[in-house]
Parts: structure tokens; C-alpha cells; sequence
DNA sequence: AAGTTAGCACTACACCCGGAGTGGTATCAA
DNA sequence: TTGATACCACTCCGGGTGTAGTGCTAACTT
């Protein structure tokens, strides 16, 4: 019997990632889920045909609230395109998504778990390679400096920068973390463009 | 009642990390480790007094397995100290954890549980901290090329390189990872030393 | 405007799985 | 013989699933 409302249904995958991101992918449970979204028990049941469903639509989730931010990027098409702003676009990036820290640990646990089911890595690689063509494609199409190794190399190491902010927070001081995505970009771009 | 037998204890936690790659920070159970380490039931419930002792042991076994191959790197003081070098260096580190991925994911594991408990961070926190400025003395006093932003650089990408890897192997082919380790050093080092 | 119906929120129940912990027995070594 | 440890079995407990059943509400019909 699957219920249709969409934003019960929205609700539920929003509580999904809280809990993905506070119990670990084993932890989601329907009943959790039920739990954390404050509803009555055995109405996760109702939406979500069972346990695969909800992560793989989890997962979804995640990318629609992340993409707005997106959005705001392609608001930055103004401005100068040199190494400044870039610097500042990626402090921005860092700054969004360690903003909306149980997004970023539930894609994490959602990546570990897609070690054991196949078809979640399916729905995991294409999401997240869309993301990344995404991000080539703005970067070029802004004329930002850089090529595709600088794109994939920030790519790289922000993305761990926050995972370490997220997970292990004592291990470099914030002041260390800003120096070091400055400084990235900085080296990334001077040797980068004649590549 | 405690048992010592370290041979046996050994064999526990390395079935723990297995468990932990396997079946994720919340398929811990003591019963997994048994399971895994073909011991009979209720032997590690002898061992380790509850859960947070086996997590936190179980890091610190990653930690003794990886270790080695800070001896094998030591056994690279001499060739030459120039940017091939190095890059031939992070060539073999990334394949050397690589090829031991379940102990990889299972200190992702750890740092994902480690956002519920704040004993096992403390620890994580003090090792990785450790292996990190044991990476960042090696580099100096081997002369390796670069500062020590290099090596935090180097730190960040190539984790995520490797986590890419293990998690989604089809979103970058080989031979994309590769080149993407080549030219990381290469951007690093060549914008690097002045700063 | 009243009656009818369809869908959904909510509740309760029956079933099942898996793990914890512990006490007892067998086995081996000193 | 005695002490320690490996091994096994048993009981208790918690939590999750899936579904059947009940009432409410809102929209549609005539």
C-alpha cells in the first residue's frame, strides 16, 4: 500500500540522512526513520518498499539540497576569473558543504555501504559523476583559470579537507585548513595551465 | 575473566577489521568477530571487556599492520631526491594501502563511529596525528622535495584518490587516477618550495 | 447541502532475528 | 593434581518487519 504524499515523503528522506549520518548506515532502520521524522510508527514502512529503496532515494535526496548551492555558484559569473576569485569560490565550496555536515556523512556512509550492494554504487556513481561533469563544465564555461586536473585535484583534496573537519575536527586547527585550501589553489594554478 | 593469549587476541582484532570493512562500524558484534575469526561463539566476549575496548583495539591494529610499510618507505633514503622520485614514492604509497582495503575502510569506519564517541576521536586522533607528522619528518629528513604543505596536500588528495578507488571504481578509470597522482606532485612541487 | 467514497494517518499485533552474557565442562600444561 | 583456557549451551533481551484493521478527512456526486 504506498502513500503518495510527496512532502511527507520528502520529510522522511530528510530524516533518513539525519540518521544515516547519526547512526551509520546500518542504523537506518524504517523505524528510525519513523522516529526521527516524529511520525507514527511503521509509516516509513508505508512509503518505501523496503530498506534499499530508502537509501538509494536517500542518497537523492542529499544531491537536491545540495544543488541549490550550485546555484549560487552560476550567480558568481560575474566578477573578475582570476586566482582571487577562485580561491574565495572554493573557501565558499568548503564552507557550504561542511555547512550541511550530516549530508556530507551520510554520503559517506551511503559510499561505504554501496561496498556491499551493487545497485546503490550504480545510483551513487552516476550521481556523483553528474556532479563532477557539473563542476567541469561551470568551471570552463566561467572561464575560471585552470584546467581538468586542477578541477579534479581541488575535487580531491577538499573533499577530504572536510572529511577530516567532519569526522576528526582536532587533527588541524580551522586556521590550518584555510591556509591549506589557499595554498592549494595557489600551486595547483601556477604550474597548472600550461598542462 | 580475561584472556591472554596475544596470538589469539591478535587474530581477534584482525578479524575485527575484516568485520568492520565488511559489514560496517554497527556489524561489530562480537559475535561478527567470532564468526570471522572462526573462533567459537562468546571467545571475544572473553577478550575484550565491551564494544568501545574492541573498536578502539582495532585501530590501533590497522595502525600495526600499516606500519611496516613506513619501514619499507625508510628503506628509501637513497636514489635521488628529486621530483621523479617523489612521485614514484606516492605511486607505491597509494598502492600500498590500496592493497590492504579492507583496512582502509575499516578506519573510515572508525571515524565515522567516532562522531558518536568521543573516547574512540581521542584516540584516532592521536594516531593519525601521529602518522602524519611521522610522514612529514620522513620527508624532510629524506630530502624529499617540498614543504611541508606538499606533504599535507599530497595527504589529502591521494586519500581521497584511494577512497575513490575503494568506494566508486568506476567513476575514474585507472588510468585516469594514475596521470592524477603523476600531476599532483608535479603542480605541488613546482609552485611549492618557495613558499 | 447531505451522502458517499476513497485515500491516508495511525495503531496494534504477531513473528522473527540476532546478540549479550554467563555458567558449566572438557582439555591441556605445569 | 591443579590451574587456566578453550569451547559449548542456554537464557534473556531488544529491536525491527510487515501487515491487518480502524477511524478520520476531504473531495466528489447528485
Amino acid at each position: 500500500m504506498a502513500r503518495r504524499n510527496e512532502e511527507r515523503r520528502a520529510a522522511l528522506l530528510d530524516a533518513a540522512i539525519e540518521v544515516l549520518a547519526a547512526e551509520g548506515a546500518r542504523g537506518l532502520t524504517f523505524r528510525a526513520v519513523d522516529q526521527r521524522a516524529a511520525v507514527p510508527a511503521g509509516t516509513a514502512s508505508n512509503y518505501f518498499a523496503n530498506r534499499d529503496e530508502l537509501l538509494t532515494q536517500a542518497g537523492g535526496r542529499v544531491y537536491e539540497r545540495l544543488g541549490p548551492g550550485e546555484a549560487v555558484l552560476a550567480a558568481g559569473f560575474d566578477g573578475p576569473r582570476d586566482r582571487a576569485r577562485l580561491t574565495e569560490l572554493m573557501h565558499d565550496l568548503v564552507a557550504r558543504v561542511t555547512a550541511f555536515p550530516t549530508g556530507f556523512l551520510a554520503l559517506l556512509e551511503l559510499r561505504l555501504e554501496s561496498t556491499r550492494r551493487p545497485e546503490l554504487r550504480e545510483v551513487l556513481t552516476a550521481r556523483i559523476r553528474a556532479d563532477l561533469e557539473g563542476n567541469l563544465a561551470y568551471h570552463e564555461s566561467a572561464g575560471l583559470p585552470g584546467d581538468r586536473s586542477t578541477v579534479l585535484l581541488l575535487y580531491l583534496a577538499l573533499n577530504w579537507l572536510v572529511l577530516e573537519q567532519l569526522t576528526l575536527p582536532e587533527l588541524l586547527p580551522d586556521q590550518q585548513r584555510h591556509g591549506l585550501v589557499t595554498t592549494l589553489v595557489e600551486r595547483l594554478l601556477d604550474a597548472g595551465p600550461q598542462a
